[in-house]
DNA sequence: TTATATTTACTGTTATAGCAGTAAAATTTA
DNA sequence: TAAATTTTACTGCTATAACAGTAAATATAA
């Protein structure tokens, strides 16, 4: 499993924690009240850049895991 | 910012260790060659699940990281 | 209760992601 | 060196993501 946790449900929990009405968040992210409908609900086949503005706006960032990240952070190191 | 180590070099580094062409994780991912290509350019309009397949195949899984993420594994906890 | 707000769910339009194909450039291997 | 592989960079096509608008259903507040 490559997500965790559920990206919709970090994103529901995280607006209600804000306490923000989709239309709000919205806004905030920069992006139409549709996808935050679409994220939440699931779908799959949003972009990349569009989840991130709402995760931005939400505060939320993304950590890649792997066996090998060790290594790329150390191979990376210039900067923290 | 959001993405603490830019995925683009991510997915590089990881594809670069396990000796893969492009269109050799391309292949292994169930996604076109271009889209890879795209991905390490850094292009940020990529679906996410596109992107989830990729980094499932590289074996890398995401993480989110919050204030809020605690408060939420705990809301959360039936599953690990 | 009624009024307000939010969410669900659908529209049509526009922009573009993803695709395979191609070819040239760059790199790696023999 | 030459040959093979990989990468860069473009193509045109098709499918669909994102959008605002709408309206009905649901939920919240007065």
């Amino acid at each position: 499993m490559t997500v965790k946790y559920q990206l919709h449900n970090v994103v529901l929990f995280h607006r209600k924690q804000a306490k923000l009405s989709r239309k709000e968040l919205a806004e905030l992210a920069g992006v139409g009240k549709t996808v935050i409908y679409d994220i939440e609900k699931g779908k799959k086949t949003v972009r990349w850049s569009t989840i991130i503005m709402v995760l931005d706006a939400l505060n939320i960032s993304i950590q890649f895991k792997s066996p090998l990240m060790d290594d790329y952070e150390r191979s990376s190191n210039k900067n923290t």
